[in-house]
DNA sequence: ACTAAAACATCGGAAATACCGATGTTTATA
DNA sequence: TATAAACATCGGTATTTCCGATGTTTTAGT
């Protein structure tokens, strides 16, 4: 039997993936009729067609699905090599972070500060967006890790592994003092809160449910860091994690209150690889209970 | 970034597999020196040497090895999908078995009529070979699926699974009759009994230990059915699966006596696929203990 | 309903590259 | 020390890939 044409695999998973020959031919620096051309004669090598055509646009036949899921695993596998001998020939290695908006940049950045060795020998990049913007760029290979306060839609996608880092309790912060105990005082002034679609944000909804609490909403942020930047600058009541009281207090702000029946979690995700960066192998090798109990973490041995 | 070349990639994976530039070339069809250009375009594009020279022969480097591991899956698989797509075209699909010589052969045509369909959609090819050299065709994807008496050597390779089907106890037989009561009178004739090397030669040679019998051996057979003709046509004592008793005593034999301290053991053998032959499906999910008690055994649907 | 735009398909020539023969170098073997 | 068996290099040829031009079908817009 003669041998399969493994560029012209690719050129299949290509059009496959981007879902038409034309964007196939754009990523792939070609025409789009040599790439038609190209398959044609894949094609004729597996004797069977791979596309049938419907409307103006193509659709993978039976067995071009088939053919697919064996090009997905391959070329999914040879995209993960080349990453890692791009990260292997840099001089200082590329760390690439994403780390989504809701969650306390203070931690998160302690979380990564253990984990990246202080000889310079690794340069961290860090994009903050939405959870699901960064699990796109971590599904396409352009982020090494993502930290996030949610971990529910990585059960979405096999490939994209997640593991809890820790977890802790919440504590209202304000520049104004309140007559009230708490929580009772939550009602006399405006609340800066997560938005609805955190993790933080839809605990917080349900907590003041729970506790009969009728608030008063100033504004919803997706952005911690946002949000903490009002409330240093306004009059509104804000939320941040319990371990970082000291900071916020030196800050002439008043705590209002803490509970521990609203955690912020923090998730790791990052995909499935046969070589893990080693800043990832060092973080999932970390036991960050510590940082989360307000103590320097222990960082173990690879 | 450029694009790889995924055909260079496949000639860098065959000179990997079979050592040598020489037996690459001539398994690709092609001549050495081409194959050792295409490497060299193949090295300027991962900008590293992928063998070093060592004597006349090549070695991989550090590149090479990393590189390896990852081209060793993608093609597995690319193999893996050419094999499904052969076996998909072929109007009668191929079931491609390797049966262990010492293995009964009436119990593993039984094992393998339960999971051929009867309606001639499928055709069943039987090698009987050493576990060895079945094991080495199985990973080259030359048979679908081994059935063989151990099952000890698949923890070398994790890419191929096991399960154990059943066992039973074995029987002694013999044309002749002799005075002594069993297990004595096996002293008194002459033993047919299967090779050191296989399972149930192993456990016989401890068991006549364990029970001081001082036994008089007359051949070692690697094949259970030419031990087996053996014991039909000479005056040897041989050894064959209990539940074949029936069948046995009705070609003048005497069963001589029976034990459970030794089981022939029946072990499953195949490669970890993504998409299992049909026949192999059927074989996991069907339940032999019936088989292996003597009873016909129950399909269970898929 | 007609036109324009956006898909994919086909064909023939041009550009790229894969391939081989000849030759050289090194190393193991007889 | 000769010989065979590896791999390396070079230059020309053969093959394949690639693109431009052109055609067909479908969708969208006016």
């Amino acid at each position: 039997m003669s041998h399969l044409n493994y560029n012209h695999l690719y050129y299949f998973w290509m059009i496959y993936k981007r879902g038409s020959v034309a964007k196939a031919a754009e990523a792939l620096c070609l025409t789009p009729q040599t790439v038609t051309g190209q398959i044609r004669v894949l094609e004729t090598r597996l004797k069977g067609r791979l596309f049938k055509r419907v409307g103006r646009s193509l659709e993978p036949s039976e067995l071009g699905e088939l053919v697919f899921r064996y090009a997905d695993k391959m070329f999914s596998l040879s995209y993960e090599m080349l990453d890692i001998l791009n990260y292997q020939k840099t001089e200082s290695m590329l760390f690439e972070v994403g780390i989504a908006d809701a969650l306390s940049k203070a931690l998160a950045s302690r979380v990564l500060l253990s984990v990246v060795p202080c000889d310079g020998s690794m340069q961290l990049a860090c994009f903050e967006s939405t959870h699901e913007s960064l699990m796109e760029r971590l599904r396409e290979h352009k982020l090494d890790m993502i930290l996030s306060d949610c971990a529910g839609e990585s059960l979405k996608y096999p490939e994209i592994l997640s593991k809890k880092l820790g977890e802790c309790g919440i504590a209202f912060f304000s520049s104004e003092k309140f007559s009230q105990p708490f929580p009772e005082c939550l009602e006399q002034g405006k609340l800066l809160i997560p938005g609805k679609r955190t993790s933080l944000g839809q605990q917080l909804y349900h907590w003041f449910d729970d506790n009969g609490l009728n608030v008063n909403i100033l504004g919803e942020f997706d952005d911690a860091a946002m949000m903490k930047a009002f409330g240093y600058f306004n009059q509104g009541i804000f939320v941040a994690p319990s371990i970082y009281k000291q900071d916020i207090l030196s800050h002439d702000m008043h705590l209002l209150g803490e509970t521990n029946d609203i955690k912020e979690v923090y998730h790791v995700m990052f995909a499935e690889r046969m070589i893990q960066h080693p800043a990832v192998k060092r973080l999932l090798a970390t036991d960050f209970t510590d940082l989360f109990a307000g103590r320097d973490p222990q960082v173990q041995g690879l």
